[in-house]
DNA sequence: TAGATTGTTAATCGATTAACAATC
DNA sequence: TAGATTGTTAATCGATTAACAATC
């Protein structure tokens, strides 16, 4: 095991291995080695080892991985093991659709409340999960230390929602806006931009139309 | 400008650029060099002049890029000049989501019509769009060949369904669903896993936990 | 003109893949 | 034991950055 920087490339495919893990456990498989799970996942052998030797040795010669007990380790390694408070802001459409679908617990967190400011939305629950006001952000704050925000409000306040949030303390953003967000470094900010993404198949699309039609 | 094959990093980056440029555009700026772009969005000037020159010739020695001019180009590398037709399958919380906020034109498509299995739905109109039936399906994209549809069923039904659209003709999925979806790979597959997203904000929280308390 | 900035070629850096000794 | 497969080191490949001649 090499401890090093751990670059973002294997950070993002670790949620890619533990979703696989996770398939195989369920499916009762009991050993896996990278051979045959690469040629599952699409990906070389020498790369799934590569990515899990950044964080210590989990196999066995001759015999590959334990999936119950390889599962469990990129679980820890991703902090699933120890749920951590999340707070929703903005029970929008999006925000909305979150509570009632999302599983927070499946990706390391705790659903704990959500915040808007409409007066409509105040005092009601969602799925079980109570919406308060705004003005009760900072006491709630200081209270529960929650360590991520999922940030769902329109655009045009993302980015001094973002400042507030920051300045309560909390550690990370999950950023629904679409919106680039400035904050201080220690905050992670996790992007997730519907447009950018929807662009990149615009653009697939058009490309291959135009080769079609220039064939 | 070099015909050759344009790697997928390049292509996720152009997303970013063109909402920059749209900034710039917006606030009025007319002109702008490599250096100060990718001063403000945090890139090296290299980068920005390597990406475009996979594309073409943009700009001017001892002048820079004109805002509006590179923003159209890069607009039609995108497609976004030329919209397609867009249809939403799975009409819950998130296709809902969707259809109220997300603005379809902006990245290049045009959102035609809606489809669920629901009875209570079927009929009635989200924010000016059509529910339809999903009996009307193979119908639908016979007469109106939809370019792309967005996937909101739930888990259980991705794959199915994703069949079903790829034997109809679709040409790419935007995925929600979160399920590895196989398909021909004439057909693009944008994936929008907010579970892998989520686990990788868990990933950064958790290691620095760790870090601090290990000081 | 002189200064600025491009597009592109070359150099560097990092990530992926291949090879292999160690060993279950 | 023999075969399989690991973790790791070395080789390759690709992406990013730097350098610079061309030129507006």
């Amino acid at each position: 095991m090499k401890k090093q920087h751990i670059s973002d490339a294997v950070i993002r495919r670790l949620p890619r291995y533990y979703r696989y893990l996770d398939e195989l456990h369920t499916r009762g498989v009991v050993r896996i080695s990278s051979g045959t799970l690469g040629k599952r996942m699409g990906v070389t052998a020498s790369q799934i080892r590569q990515d899990l030797s950044c964080f210590g040795e989990f196999g066995q010669q001759g015999y590959g991985y334990n999936i119950t007990e390889l599962r469990t380790e990129i679980g820890r390694i991703l902090g699933v093991d120890e749920p951590r408070r999340l707070i929703i802001v903005g029970v929008g459409h999006l925000g909305h659709a979150l509570i009632q679908n999302f599983d927070f617990a499946q990706g390391g967190f705790r659903l704990d409340t959500a915040f808007d400011v409409s007066s409509a939305l105040i005092g009601t629950s969602v799925n079980g999960v109570a919406v308060r006001s705004m003005d009760e952000l900072a006491a709630y704050c200081a209270e529960k230390i929650p360590a991520v925000a999922v940030l769902t409000v329109p655009k045009s306040a993302a980015q001094e929602t973002a400042d507030r949030l920051v300045a309560l303390g909390i550690r990370g953003i999950w950023n629904f806006t679409n919106v680039e967000l400035s904050a201080d470094e220690r905050v992670s900010i996790e992007n997730v931009h519907f447009a950018d993404s929807l662009l990149t198949l615009s653009y697939r699309i058009a490309k291959d139309s135009a080769e079609r039609s220039s064939q």
